[in-house]
DNA sequence: AAGAATGGCAACCGCTCATGA
DNA sequence: ATCATGAGCGGTTGCCATTCT
């Protein structure tokens, strides 16, 4: 009652639009622009339901629309978005100019959604179906392993999480900033995907400190300094498997579990989910907190890490490897060109808090 | 070659919210 | 305060093209 009536209005067409209708509707729409919906149609010379025509214009007529397909920084940050916001598809889509809210939904329906549960992420939530992440730790507690000086974060966030997390802490045009120097252009993703020479060139990192750095500029700074490899360390005592106590050091013990990881597809055994596991987080991290000198806007790619198998990650850690060497700070308005080291020469330096939390903040 | 199955997408439906009388 | 109306949103449907069997 006192419902919508256009569908029981008698002679309004439905179903698919003709070029002549269409022709009707963008000439009435240029000359007169966008006002009441529901006097449209009449004035148009339509017999469509003011809806409907509303529905066409924002959909397909609108000149503004970017049409083809999805760009691999799109479906990121519609990914990334899409764990923030839910199903909120115009939310979403007011951050893909030139998309709509429906092109959005149907590309999530009948892409994205399938592709996550391909790679063992629930759509819903964004995690894996089985959390190896909680049983590492759980593990971990049980054989008192866990490193006793490191009191939080038990774990470190995956990108996705912080991402949320700053996106929640922030508003939206901040996070925009955020994204900004978090990322991989898709030239740099498709270099690390597929390149076979070294893919990482630290002493072509740039850490782009955004607007949401810059607070914290200061007190990275002086970790950067402070600790002899707190970079690299970060990343390897972010992975919770090696969060252990033995005389090892997290880079050797993540070298060799690597190295005796040879699955080639998908996390089929524990080993793989792990390798996986702690690859794509070492992985995001460095995606996370670097982009390539001078790419310092680009995009988020947080799906990076989810087009990384095993056997992938392993290749890119011996490239990394092989490529690291000592290097300087060099600190300049919003970068720092960050040191980096071989593997080898890592100082056990693992009851470093401050590090921690450092990262804990951004 | 043909029918079935599937995927992609445009459009519809029903609901909520905002606004104004 | 209530009601009518329009706009907007998200879920769903159904058409069509493509792929599979």
């Amino acid at each position: 009652m006192g419902r919508h009536s256009c569908s029981l209005k008698q002679k309004l067409r439905k179903g698919l639009w003709s070029p002549e209708e269409d022709e009707k509707l963008f000439h009435y729409i240029t000359i007169f622009g966008v006002g009441c919906w529901s006097s449209v149609p009449k004035l148009a010379g339509l017999q469509r339901c003011g809806k409907s025509c509303r529905l066409r214009w924002i959909n397909y007529l609108r000149p503004d629309l970017k049409r083809g397909m999805f760009s691999q920084q799109e479906e990121n940050l519609i990914i990334t978005l899409h764990e923030v916001l839910g199903n909120r598809w115009a939310q979403i889509a007011a951050q893909l100019p030139g998309r709509t809210d429906n092109e959005i939904k149907n590309f999530w329906n009948s892409c994205l959604k399938k592709r996550l549960m391909k790679q063992g992420i629930d759509p819903a939530t964004h995690k894996p179906f089985f959390n190896i992440t909680e049983s590492v730790i759980k593990e971990n507690e049980k054989s008192s392993m866990l490193m006793p000086t490191l009191s939080q974060p038990q774990r470190a966030l995956s990108s996705h999480e912080y991402y949320s997390q700053a996106l929640l802490m922030s508003d939206l045009n901040n996070y925009h900033c955020n994204m900004n120097g978090l990322s991989f252009t898709e030239a740099s993703r498709k270099t690390l995907l597929n390149s076979s020479k070294p893919a990482f060139d630290p002493l072509c990192y740039n850490l782009s400190v955004s607007n949401y750095y810059q607070p914290r500029l200061r007190e990275f700074e002086q970790n950067l300094f402070l600790g002899s490899d707190s970079i690299s360390n970060y990343f390897f005592d972010s992975m919770p498997c090696l969060n252990n106590s033995d005389n090892n050091s997290s880079a050797s013990k993540f070298s060799s579990l690597l190295v005796n990881e040879n699955s080639s597809n998908g996390c089929s055994t524990m080993n793989d989910y792990l390798a996986c596991e702690m690859s794509s987080n070492m992985i995001e991290n460095a995606g996370g907190l670097f982009s390539w000198e001078g790419e310092e806007n680009n995009v988020l790619d947080p799906l990076l890490q989810f087009e990384v198998n095993a056997v992938k990650c392993e290749e890119l850690l011996i490239n990394k490897t092989s490529s690291w060497q000592e290097g300087q700070f060099l600190t300049h308005n919003n970068s720092i060109n960050l040191s980096a080291y071989p593997l080898t020469s890592l100082s056990e330096d693992l009851s470093n808090e401050a590090n921690f939390d450092v990262f804990q903040h951004l």
